[in-house]
DNA sequence: GTCTATATAATGATAGAC
DNA sequence: GTCTATCATTATATAGAC
């Protein structure tokens, strides 16, 4: 961190940004050391090699780094000694705020993941799968006490976990409703969906 | 079609497929010209351009035809004499049921359409707007009509939308649930979340 | 129509001066 | 650390023989 006090970004924060914002625009495929170089304002793609190792390595930083973000807002929910209905509601709005104010990680958790080579590619799934254990889990919890009656619980699990995903393609920080509101409705209805009637 | 029923593929349909395939296993910029000669049993890539004008046509050929094919399961059901609920659940089993016969189109459809260059972009975005009004405007119908009583109309379209196209991401033709059940499952839950409580 | 060979352009990464 | 120049590789697409 050095002398000052961590306020100003190190370069190798801001190249970090700057592919993070690239893969989600362009995908990491598309995007070039020369376009991350550019936005970092540095004049050839040479000198990005002083401060990281290579372009695969910027897509496992930001993949693992975007897991571990998931983990620490979802994670203590999960420990909490309340209704497994109660959890979900809450561990459904903290996923989505962490998507809403991390967009471009989160592209690169849910997209561009697939450019890692082995055996990154496995890790990063593995890491992934253990965090999705988190969702069933509740899920199964509330539906054997009773809470929710759905059709079939791994279809509950993943019917949950991809109308809180997809909310990556199509929310703007500036839109109508902002992080919160927008979590709170569709934790909402994803909880009524749950319940039947 | 020429001198048989329509029975064999033309060489031109089986490059559509392999690319089709391939552009959802590996992504439409991971997929060489090489990749798709050789799932087809070309020696170089050079054989292709007897049959197509360029890797950016296939990909619009499979988007412009996906888009085709959502419509056709669901715009007749949005013209039936059926309360809005009725058709919203019939809606989204017969996209949904779109998305599982028709794996490798939906995923050009629904992720690797960006790479198309303008004005193609435009024209696909466009044209998948108005596909996606349908359901708003059954939403909103059910919504007035107090059959559906959701926090927000725009954003019950979203996650209506949302959920239905994730199944792309998990469904697997051999899994332990058909593509009719699972789409039914869905509809249950997402029919149920939008009707409150 | 299919093949081989190749033109042309772009990429990730490195070398070496400053 | 940054720069310019460049290497090695790979891509789409074309040319021309068969």
């Amino acid at each position: 961190m050095g002398i000052n006090g961590g306020i100003v970004k190190s370069r190798r924060t801001e190249i970090i940004e700057a592919a993070e914002r690239l893969f989600r625009d362009k995908g990491y495929l598309a995007t070039t050391m020369r376009d991350i170089a550019a936005e970092t304002k540095l004049q050839g793609g040479g000198s990005l090699y002083a401060h990281i190792k290579g372009k695969e390595d910027l897509l496992w930083e930001i993949a693992t780094e975007a897991i571990d973000g998931f983990f620490a807002a979802v994670y203590p929910i999960t420990t909490q000694d309340l209704p497994p209905d109660q959890k979900l509601r809450e561990a459904i709005i903290a996923h989505i705020e962490v998507i809403s104010t991390r967009l471009s990680a989160a592209a690169v958790y849910f997209d561009e993941w697939r450019h890692l080579t082995q055996p990154r590619r496995d890790q990063f799934l593995a890491r992934r799968d253990e965090y999705e254990q988190l969702f069933e889990l509740l899920i199964r919890a509330g539906s054997q006490q009773g809470v929710f009656v759905v059709p079939d619980e791994r279809l509950a699990t993943l019917h949950v976990l991809g109308a809180m995903n997809a909310v990556r393609h199509w929310y703007k920080p500036d839109g109508r409703l902002n992080a919160h509101q927008l979590a709170d409705g569709i934790a909402t209805m994803l909880l009524n969906g749950l319940q039947g009637r």
